[in-house]
RNA sequence: GUGGGAUUAGCGUAGUCGGUUAACGCGUCAGUUUGUGGCACUGAAGACCACCGGUUCGAAUCCGGUAUCCCACCCCA
């Protein structure tokens, strides 16, 4: 087949086979946001390029070489979002969200875009969701965005991912910080890697986490950036600690880890995985105290996180978690002859409208291809129109399973007979009666207490 | 941006000391006396062998370039 052109290159398709895994990953997403007091917010694909230029960072990798930025027809620069924490800030700033009371608490899925080389785990236009807090100090809020994080994966069932956290503290011990570590580096200049003497320059804090076995070595010698935290943020830290210790959230100091947008302030962290390849961080985020007086906005102290949607599916992939499968067509209707066709028109929609996934035939193939179409698709009934059950008003219902025939009346009442057949075969009735079960124990529970 | 590996039907693969109609499995579609799926059998459709150029009487096969995919660096979710 020529096709004129392929996909972009590090996009990917989702086809209607493997949706039901995304939606099931954002759906304990959503679930869980919601219980910590998160609301969805959305916001447009494109912001204008002083926005990211601003809010993640002029110096940043990001901003400096990956993002997707053209000009309009009306002459303006945007920019295709390369993550959701600018837009987000903007967003509230835009809508005074803080009349609203704070903190702002927002959730989002967002679709992000960075001009990179693809490789495992990384694409061009890649999928996450986010947390965003904006308008408190405590941390509290971080130990709580870290076990709202930490429940999320632990639902989705992935296993073995280490939680690493650390403090770049604010903007004042950073920045001592990078002196103490530019002293002690310049020291080694010989023994550095090229990337690692530019880093000497732009970015001191992302020497400690060079892979190359010589300057790793070096990082071991190197100031720690926990001895050069101010007092405050060095008590925030220690209670943010504490907050997790309480939670039993467990986790590991990591103090070279670093955050490559330039908003971070103070706790930075990162859920990693060694089960997908190099790129393993399958969340990161962190505080960003400075980043709404950087927008224009006042002094607003925030916090949040993002999560990698395609990376959650690879861990669960290779763990093999098993995503529960959609639902699948209960009734199939194997239609011959006009007037048996309009008749499963009929029925069908009655059926549909009582919530039972149903199809028919609409390619017009022969009753034998029509069978096989059904047990194809996994059909958990079938049924046969044609002239006779026509004439006699009344058809079988198959089990696909089984084989087991069971003989309904094609009239009003056919909607209510199939499906109580349907919920008698049913597989999950043990858990239907379970449900409805701990349903009667919980009202009595309510009604008891009145 | 820098490296390494790969590229043959929808999917997974075979085919290279260059030689007539490029093979197999799965899948798809149709049929096996026309009213019943899974199994089996029969048949069909489906590939300018990623693209462009070169070497040669002759290239899926050798050479060069490009693209895409995979993996790693950088960086990040």
């Amino acid at each position: 087949m020529a096709l004129i052109t392929k996909k972009i290159k590090g996009t990917e398709d989702v086809l209607p086979k493997q949706s039901y895994r995304w939606q099931f990953v954002e759906e304990i997403m959503r679930e869980e946001a919601t219980s910590y007091g998160f609301r969805e917010m959305r916001t447009p694909v494109f912001e204008h390029t002083e926005l990211f230029a601003r809010g993640v960072g002029q110096t940043t990798d990001v901003v400096q070489k990956e993002m997707y930025t053209f000009e309009t027809k009306g002459g303006e620069s945007v920019t295709l979002r390369p993550e959701g924490t600018a837009g987000a800030a903007r967003a509230v700033l835009e809508h005074a969200l803080e009349n609203e009371g704070l903190p702002i608490k927002a959730s989002y899925f967002v679709s992000c875009y960075r001009y990179e080389k693809p490789q495992a785990g990384r694409l061009r236009e890649f999928h996450q969701f986010g947390i965003e807090e904006y308008g408190t100090q405590s941390p509290i809020a971080d130990a709580e965005l870290l076990c709202l994080a930490q429940s999320v994966l632990d639902r989705l069932g992935l296993e073995d991912i280490r939680l690493e956290i650390n403090s770049i503290g604010c903007p004042e011990c950073r920045a001592k910080y990078n002196e103490a570590l530019r002293e002690y580096y310049s020291q080694y200049k010989e023994q550095l890697c090229p990337t690692c003497l530019t880093r000497l320059e732009k970015n001191p804090m992302r020497l400690l986490d060079c892979k190359s076995p010589e300057d790793h070595k070096l990082a071991e010698g190197a100031p720690k950036i926990t001895d050069f935290l101010c007092e405050e943020c060095e008590t925030h830290f220690a209670e943010v600690r504490k907050y997790l210790d309480a939670a039993g959230v467990e986790y590991i100091v990591n103090p070279s880890i670093v955050r490559g947008l330039d908003y971070y302030t103070k706790t930075v962290f990162e859920f990693i995985t060694d089960s997908i390849g190099a790129q393993g961080a399958v969340c990161a985020g962190g505080r960003y105290d400075g980043l709404i007086e950087e927008l224009g906005g006042k002094h607003m102290p925030s916090l949040g996180f993002a999560m990698g949607i395609e990376r959650v599916l690879m861990v669960m992939d290779a763990q093999g978690v098993e995503i529960p499968q959609p639902e699948p067509c209960s009734l199939y209707i194997a239609a011959m002859g006009d007037g048996a066709k309009i008749k499963a028109f009929k029925l069908l929609k009655e059926v549909r409208e009582m919530g039972i996934n149903a199809e028919t035939d609409v390619v017009g193939r022969g009753l034998r291809a029509q069978m096989k179409y059904a047990d194809k698709i996994g059909a958990l009934y079938s049924m046969v129109i044609g002239d006779n059950e026509l004439a006699e008003n009344k058809a079988t219902v198959k089990n696909m399973d089984t084989g087991e025939q069971t003989e309904l009346a094609l009239d009003d009442s056919f909607v209510g007979e199939f499906s109580d057949l349907l919920l008698s075969n049913s597989e999950n009735i043990g858990d239907i009666k379970e449900i409805a079960g701990a349903l009667t124990d919980f009202l009595g529970q309510l009604t008891a207490k009145e």
